[in-house]
RNA sequence: GGCCGAGUAGUUCAGUUGGUUAGAAUGCCAGCCUGUCACGCUGGAGGUCGAGGGUUCGAACCCCUUCUCGGUCGCCA
């Protein structure tokens, strides 16, 4: 079929705009043939577009329309020509938000025609996500996908409203950049006119942000790109974007508090729900003790408590050993929930805690009759009793233990608390808990390198009070870095960075740089802080995580026009993929197959 | 790299203890139909049961290998 041409033909609305207010005048709309009714006589044709979807209607009374849109099929593009109708109060519909009005056709122009689609073009389609990726520009048209897309573009509009009224200015940073030696792999990119040298793609603007401030740009911000070439999660993926921001002569509270306005306008404005501000402040070592987790979910209870002094001295050899060696006993309650969780769920749950190290999952029953558990023979009445106080047990409470070094039992009960909580549903969906967790450790010990790490990254500024420490116990010092929390997902975080050449090198010093690669590497910045330099400090979040959360959605991939896939490859256009040998000749590129 | 789950018609799925020609719904194609809106009715086409190998008289089903997708641990300053 030849495609028929607009030739000057304007559309005049998107299909929803129209309302009961045009009945009478003539319209032009355009969009895709969403579904055809052909009722042999009369034809209808749903029109669809980015707002929505309205009907059309053909009847024989025009013989050669009639006949082209009898042709019509799902997903066709078509522009119709014709004037606003009310509809008889028998055949309104309700579920249509132009379900009041319709279109009599005077004219109809097929643009293009289209191959049956793979799947149905719904809302909230059950398709297999592979599907979908795979004819992404297809899954893109449904309702739910464009909803997203516009909820994005939306949330990234208030962002630069609220930093710009805020005094900021939108920077651009190269993507192009050298390789840092700290943190997740890098992209590279090879050059082609240094032959053996690479570019890295940012894992983020960091260094270039921090050179602002010493350019005395004051206040940036920036929706940026960045890379990271390591395993996808649900909630990672190989690019993402940050909403990025940086602050001269400010602290850590100058940073949060603003951050909070920005996140109280974003959920104001998009959702209608008011989050209430300044949100919680939780010191990181709190909220391992407490959570087990450094991105707390608070939405619900089951607090970690620590067994330590309670079990201590007792007949029982996995408690007793790993206290010997430094760990602890810890417990989360699961309240009143021992009916509903059985002697197979616990099974299964001590399963579950292996895959975080732990060697066991020891349980208590508080049955009306007395206590239920595998390991009661090791405690008389009187040390049960001081377990039950102190993990504060009722009768219907289950109590889960685990007993290990402290980084074990902190993943394995906070993963275990957060399980529990989904699996037997007792968490509040609409619920908005925003908080920060402070204080973080400012390096940690790598086993795998032997020296000790930046947790966040080597520009952290550690806290004052903690500095003397720097030399002789670099695991107490702490950073004056900060994450924001929602409902156990981290959304961002920044800190005070240092602005100081001699602490920065003494900072790569402790992380077991050498003066001569720190040079190599950052020496560019080192060199910079000589020249005058604003404290500065800054955080920036996860644009993809942040609208997760505001949409509800399981993966960030459902936030991403084109996403990659678990393998980090992109199933529509295939990348990655191989290149010419030309290419590789002229980037001085040899492949090394070593598939074995 | 490890562990767990999924893979049957275009799509979503069912498929009993291993037993005749692998089904349903929907979509698609054709015919009928002037008020449908997931239109309806009638008929039709449509399958490498992810792939390869094995066990068996016989495999969608059992075993091994492998591929793809998802979740997760490691990893992610």
């Amino acid at each position: 079929m030849e495609f028929e041409k607009l030739s000057g033909l304007k559309r005049t609305h998107r299909c929803t705009q129209i309302t009961k207010a045009d009945v009478g005048s003539e319209v032009v709309v355009m969009g895709f043939a969403d579904s055809v009714r052909n009722l042999g006589g009369l034809i209808f044709i749903n029109v669809r577009d980015i707002s929505g979807v309205i009907q059309t209607v053909y009847s024989t009374d025009d013989a050669a329309m009639y006949e082209k849109a009898a042709k019509v099929r799902g997903e066709y593009v078509v522009a119709v020509v014709g004037t606003v109708a009310p509809r008889g109060e028998e055949v309104i519909n309700p579920n249509m938000k132009t379900g009041d009005i319709e279109i009599i056709a005077k004219e109809l122009r097929i643009l293009s025609t289209a191959k049956t689609p793979p799947f149905y073009i719904v809302e909230n389609s059950d398709v297999k996500e592979d599907l979908r990726l795979q004819y992404r520009f297809l899954d893109l048209r449904r309702p739910d996908m464009q909803r997203r897309l516009i909820l994005r573009s939306k949330v990234c509009k208030i962002v630069r409203d609220f930093y710009t009224e805020n005094g900021f200015t939108e920077i651009e940073t190269p993507i192009l950049i050298k390789s840092t030696p700290e943190g997740a792999r890098d992209y590279l990119v090879p050059s082609r006119v240094h032959n053996g040298s690479f570019y890295a793609l940012p894992q983020s603007p960091q260094i270039y942000k921090q050179l602002l401030m010493l350019a005395g740009m004051d206040r940036y911000f920036q929706i940026a790109k960045c890379f990271r070439d390591e395993d996808l999660r649900a909630d990672r993926q190989p690019e993402f974007t940050q909403i990025d921001l940086e602050m001269s002569f400010v602290c850590e509270d100058d940073v949060m508090t603003l951050n909070e306005a920005l996140l109280k306008r974003v959920f104001k404005e998009v959702k209608g729900i008011d989050i209430k501000t300044p949100f919680l402040r939780l010191p990181y070592s709190e909220a391992m003790d407490r959570f087990g987790s450094d991105k707390p979910d608070t939405r619900f209870g089951m607090e970690i408590c620590n067994l330590s002094d309670a079990v201590c001295g007792c007949g029982f050899g996995v408690f007793t050993n790993a206290l010997e060696a430094g760990g602890s006993v810890r417990a989360i309650n699961a309240k009143g929930m021992a009916d509903k969780i059985s002697r197979k769920n616990i099974d299964s749950l001590g399963e579950f805690v292996k895959t975080y190290k732990a060697k066991g999952l020891a349980w208590i029953k508080v049955n009306a009759d007395g206590v239920q558990s595998p390991i009661a023979k090791f405690f008389d009445d009187e040390a049960m009793k001081k377990i039950l106080d102190c993990a504060n047990a009722e009768v219907g409470d289950v109590i889960f233990i685990v007993a290990d070094k402290d980084s074990v039992v902190f993943a394995s009960l906070g993963a275990l608390r957060i399980e529990i909580a989904e699996r037997y549903d007792m968490i509040d969906k609409s619920k908005f808990n925003f908080l920060w967790v402070t204080d973080f450790p400012l390096l940690e010990y790598s086993e795998d390198e032997n020296r000790f790490v930046a947790m966040h990254h080597p520009f952290t500024a550690p806290k004052d009070e903690d500095l003397q420490y720097l030399d002789t116990d670099p695991g107490r010092v702490r950073a004056k870095a900060y994450d924001v929390v929602l409902n156990g997902v981290e959304l961002g975080g920044g800190s005070m960075r240092i602005y100081n050449s001699e602490l920065q090198e003494k900072m790569f010093e402790v992380i077991g740089l050498t003066k001569e690669e720190a040079d190599k590497r950052f020496g560019f910045l080192i060199h910079a802080f000589e020249y005058g330099t604003p404290p500065h400090g800054g955080m920036a979040y996860g644009l993809d995580r942040m609208l997760m959360l505001i949409d509800g959605c399981d993966s960030i991939r459902d936030v991403i026009a084109f996403p990659k896939v678990q393998n980090a490859s992109e199933l529509m256009s295939g990348a990655p993929d191989t290149v010419d040998e030309k290419q590789l000749e002229e980037l001085g590129i040899s492949i090394i197959n070593n598939e074995d």
